[in-house]
DNA sequence: TTGAAAGCGCTACCAC
DNA sequence: GTGGTAGCGCTTTCAA
């Protein structure tokens, strides 16, 4: 059996009231000496509070929940282990420890966002993959668990998100090319509901500005995921054009790599017989050959972000709703130049 | 207020006791019809346990305590990442949460450890990145909590490991080079006690078995950490004896391109005036020009086994304790060759 | 099958 | 300053 606070009184011959009085810090309610020696009973015994009981009498919990999205290998993904840390570099300074709610199908997704309301924690932070499952959400609002939705615009009065703008990701990409020469682009966009739009509203954007017909033909959107092999698939698609791009927008660092490929094995230079964008900013990007051209998503800002703002609703529920983006930036390296001729 | 069985019972016409059961899955004791319109209402209310309280009970939390090590960035080094992958995969699969609890020092890592004991978890997992504090570890074993430390060897009677065999690492690294025909082999050491020990050894039993005489001044152990800049200024150190080794080995990826660096910036081939292997297989290795040849350390098996082995003792307490190593594996790629002449 | 009552370990409030 | 008492929300006896 583990020791009580019961324990440590007897020990020390005062009252469970008089210990935990100690243990929560009020010294000034507590006789100096006493004080003293409740403290060595409490370091002899190895006595711990049991946080079950402290909750029970609803005391905060410094602990935050976070939802990861259902993905296998969740820390191996480049966003997911930089929110992570953002999240949890944010919340230690601060005294808080995280409770990681794991899942490995949406359904469960749903389930722990649920578990938000069971009492550990103080307040939810809910990372998305991009598919997220917004079914319980509302029972949160209701309940008015304080939380905030990383990388997902849910536009919901009563919710908190902070995004990456997307849009804004991929019009820095498209620009950057424009004011090198281009002005035949071709665009390889990944598959998720939410960020393919805004991607897309970004290429078309800075085409837009610079008064550039979109031609769809140059527009490829896969439905394999951010992987290296759709980047090697969709490459051909644009190579095979009637006319074919100068340079090529991606939607991911990997997607990027694997135009690369596509590209060497055709015997094309990067850059100077196309030009390639990434997404991303990968570890990999700057080992690339040429070294890419990418645009950095700020994902440990994102976690950093997000617990303060948990962290003011946390402290006080009474606050306007936050929806706030983060933009991405552009990492110049050696993938872009001027188009050939 | 969040709505609690009581509500619920109120609400459904029973009593708190019968709402338990249908909570907890005690079907054979309720009434099917009663059970329904008890879920009936529960769904209608949103109702959710109330963790503490379940806890207080005594029940099992189907959490796992995870301690981090104090470092900032913890989710963006591989080890972390790759461990923490592995853990939630394997806790996710058998319906287990992650209460990571963060530190910023070493201080704060030992306090956390002792919150192990605090009920809100099964077990934990202890993870290492080479300067653990075993301060508390005794109180967990008085208090005979579960608990499995990660990459870090502590030889105690009632302490849980689970770690990579690093001189097993440095030793099929050395000997892939003596297989080559190199005999003159520089080695870059880190500077964790319990990690650089364990390479040397490899190290030297490679040596050993080939008849070599182990040759002091081919070994650098630095002070810097596994970084570039260590390997950078290593390799100056290695290049400026009398008799330069063919060939050296390090002991991180991020030494081995720091190595490469400087290597270029005097000129020097690699793999075809020296040869040059790393240890770890992070991503980024396989980018390296020429692509690095390495020691791959599976962090996340290490993850999924120490979840294993804290299951076992979860379920039950009454088990040998668990010293375990996993061999890390030769990676193959480009970084070694023959000796030159 | 259902209901009443005790108790998990702690905090908070009350007198002393 | 200190000691008693109630109660947080739940599970688990034990009776009905």
């Amino acid at each position: 059996m583990r020791i009580t606070l019961n324990d440590v009184a007897k020990r020390a011959g005062v009252s469970r009231n008089t210990v935990s009085l100690v243990v929560n810090g009020k010294y000034d309610k507590v006789k100096e000496e006493t004080r003293e020696r409740v403290e060595d009973v409490i370091q002899e015994m190895g006595y711990v509070p049991n946080f079950a009981a402290r909750q029970l009498t609803g005391k905060r919990t410094k602990t935050l929940g976070v939802i990861l999205p259902p993905l296998r290998n969740a820390f191996s993904f480049y966003n997911m282990s930089e929110m992570s840390s953002g999240i949890s570099d944010a919340a230690g300074a601060q005294g808080y420890n995280l409770m990681f709610f794991v899942c490995n199908e949406r359904f469960k997704q749903g389930l722990n966002i649920r578990l938000l309301k069971d009492s550990r924690i103080d307040g939810g932070l809910i990372l998305d993959n991009g598919r997220l499952v917004i079914h319980n959400i509302e029972e949160l609002e209701r309940d008015e668990i304080p939380f905030v939705i990383l990388n997902y615009r849910l536009e919901r009065p009563k919710t908190n998100y902070v995004a990456i703008d997307k849009e804004h990701g991929s019009y820095l990409a498209v620009k950057h090319l424009i004011d090198l020469g281009h002005r035949r682009i071709g665009f390889i966009n990944g598959s998720l509901p939410q960020h393919i739009e805004e991607r897309f509203y970004g290429y078309r954007r800075a085409l837009d500005e610079a008064g550039i017909n979109l031609d769809p033909e140059c527009v490829v959107t896969v439905t394999e995921g951010w992987v290296e092999k759709t980047g090697y698939e969709a490459a051909d698609m644009l190579l095979e054009l009637p006319q074919p791009p100068t340079s090529i927008v991606t939607s991911s660092d990997l997607i990027a790599i694997g135009v690369y490929k596509r590209l060497k094995e055709k015997g094309l230079r990067v850059p100077e017989d196309i030009s390639v964008i990434g997404y991303d900013d990968i570890p990999i990007a700057r080992y690339q050959d040429p070294p890419l051209t990418t645009i950095r998503q700020p994902y440990y800002d994102l976690g950093v972000k997000a617990v303060d703002i948990l962290m003011r609703f946390i402290k006080n529920r009474d606050q306007k709703s936050v929806h706030e983006s983060i933009k991405p930036i552009l990492v110049n390296r050696a993938s872009c130049s001027y188009p050939p001729r």
